[in-house]
RNA sequence: GGUCCCUUCGUCUAAUGGUUAGGACAGGAGAUUCUCAGUCUCUAAAUAGGGGUUCGAUUCCCCUAGGGACUACCA
């Protein structure tokens, strides 16, 4: 307790570069965050990169920040904050500073901190490394259509505004345009940042997006701004963030410079991507983690698999709870490649994590999608709670994601008998003998669940009918299987009859008896 | 077009200047089981290509090819 209260007191007194001194010698913890633009829901990329700065941070003792980063109020959505918070909860991953719990460097919503970048910028104007930019988004358009059109290899803004004189500036400002800040790029020389993943990265200044605008005609900053301040400003000490953005770190470096401040570690992690090589996207299928959510997905086993696309701790270990990686994450074993995203080997964590899950935890689990498919009520009575705790335990084995459990359960709850006798008809069985198999079998059945014989000696009973038909074991099964579950594919038979109690079980036999009757007359 | 980044089985990945290049998912075959699933066993499958350096390279260097990202008053 004191001991993060010394801390806090440090970061609050210290100017930004003592921060980073101390840093430096190794003095203060690693500082981490993930700051996402609430423009849409979270998706499998940005929970990756949250994941990545999460465990880093843990397991090198360090503090986790959320940030939003909402200057874009175009595209800003308060259902993509709102989901932000959802998912991060669902996934038990808690930030130490950020919104909602505060923090020393706070506030964490860029909105909040407004005034802030306008400040810094036109400190950069006064020292002359940015300047005001009055040109319209048509001329910026069809500047940018001309480029391409000619294809030149020079394309990006033409610095028309870099050098205005006062007279010009005070008359763009008399016909009530509303300017732009811009950085000032330097057209000589090149600028190198470090990579933890990749090493030295350098490009030419003159290659370098000129002159990119940094504080928007409405006041509100561009991410490389806003971006850059607020990293400074609380403290943070290693920037990972998916590859994406490599080309804009000289800028930021750039930035950091004209600023005078020392800049942070990068770390850029590879993309995640669709089974086409391409950037992960809707088309590939479900991005959203509300969608994974809603399908049934846990969250253990999204966090086991999203987690090993890019690091690996050996190769051979393939299960980490979310503990184990808190602890045992590096940075270095994080790859460069990108890597594709397998929704299958995904499904097959997920079957993992819910056969390794406690019965009444699935039981809770289930409950709201079998509400939703309308087979139980929304305040679910007793027997119908009895009937999800016989329920789990016989389907858990063949779920690979908790909506499974509609389909697997459906013939409890929706009656729709087969009408078709051949397929009462097990593989190597004729109509006559699957009609006496189902009659005998029957009695065998129903008789024994009446005087309340063992399941496995009804079991074995059938098995000796099969033999004395003549047929193979399913011979007997798949019709009493097709009558009492109206399917070749189902739950165990006896497990099938449990669920559906002996009085239903008979009326649906007695039903299959019935069409197999009428077709072989 | 320009700049930058990447390259081990189909996919996620491991490894080392000297190995039969390992594991997992997916695929195939079999066993088990009343169907399905699960489980178990087995199987096929990779160092992008070309040059170097070296006794030896998949590993280090160079070139080529392929892929990707960026190139907004979006992040």
């Amino acid at each position: 307790m004191s001991k993060s209260l010394k801390k806090i007191s440090i970061l609050t007194s210290a100017s930004s570069v003592d921060v980073f001194l101390l840093i430096r010698r190794g003095r203060m913890e690693v500082r981490v965050r993930y700051a996402p633009s609430p423009t849409g829901l979270q998706h499998i990329g940005g929970v990756r990169t949250a994941l990545f700065n999460y465990f880093f941070a843990r397991s090198s003792g360090g503090r986790f920040i959320l940030r939003v980063e909402d200057t874009d109020r175009e595209r800003y959505s308060d259902e993509s904050l709102d989901d932000l918070y959802q998912t991060l909860d669902w996934l038990g991953i808690k930030w130490d500073e950020g919104p909602v719990v505060g923090g020393p460097c706070g506030p964490y919503i860029q909105s909040e901190r407004f005034e802030l970048y306008r400040k810094y910028a036109e400190q950069l104007v006064r020292d002359g490394k940015a300047y005001y930019c009055y040109c319209s988004p048509e001329r910026l358009e069809k500047l940018r259509a001309e480029q391409v059109a000619s294809k030149s290899e020079y394309q990006g803004y033409d610095r028309h505004c870099a050098d205005l004189t006062d007279e010009e500036r005070a008359e763009y400002e008399r016909q009530g345009i509303k300017p732009v800040i811009r950085l000032k790029v330097p057209t000589e020389g090149k600028t190198t940042f470090h990579d933890i993943l990749m090493g030295d990265i350098t490009r030419r200044n003159r290659d370098v997006s000129p002159d990119p605008i940094l504080l928007k005609s409405d006041g509100f900053p561009t991410y490389h701004l806003a971006n850059v301040i607020d990293d400074h400003l609380m403290g943070i000490t290693h920037i990972m963030r998916a590859q994406e953005w490599i080309p804009s770190g000289p800028l930021h470096i750039l930035l950091y410079e004209a600023f005078g401040w020392e800049p942070p570690v990068y770390c850029h992690l590879p993309m995640v991507m669709g089974k086409d090589g391409q950037k992960l996207s809707k088309r590939h299928g479900s991005t959203s983690l509300r969608d994974f959510r809603e399908k049934g997905y846990l969250p253990e086993a999204i966090i086991n698999y999203v987690t090993l696309v890019g690091w690996s701790l050996d190769g051979s270990t393939e299960f980490f709870s979310k503990e184990e990686l808190e602890k045992c994450f590096r940075i270095e074993n994080i790859h460069k490649a990108p890597g594709v995203f397998d929704y299958k080997k995904l499904d097959w964590f997920n079957g993992y994590y819910i056969r390794a899950c406690e019965n009444s935890r699935l039981e809770e689990l289930v409950l709201p999608y079998l509400v939703k498919a309308g087979f139980i009520g929304e305040n679910p009575s007793e027997d119908e709670l009895e009937l999800v705790r016989k329920l789990v335990p016989a389907a858990k084995e063949r779920m690979k994601v908790l909506s499974d459990i509609v389909p697997l359960s459906a013939f409890i709850f929706v009656d729709e008998p087969v009408v078709d006798a051949a397929v009462y008809c097990a593989k190597g069985s004729d109509a006559d003998n699957t009609l006496s198999a189902l009659e005998k079998g029957s009695e065998i059945l129903l008789s024994g669940l009446k005087e309340g014989r063992e399941y496995g000696k009804i079991e074995e009973d059938l098995s000796s009918l099969a033999a004395g038909l003549g047929v193979k074991v399913n011979g007997v099964f798949q019709p009493l299987r097709v009558a009492i579950t109206n399917s070749t594919v189902s739950l165990p038979l006896f497990d099938s009859i449990s669920l559906l109690g002996l009085e239903e079980t008979e009326k649906r036999i007695n039903r299959a008896i019935g069409i197999l009757e009428a077709k072989n007359e």
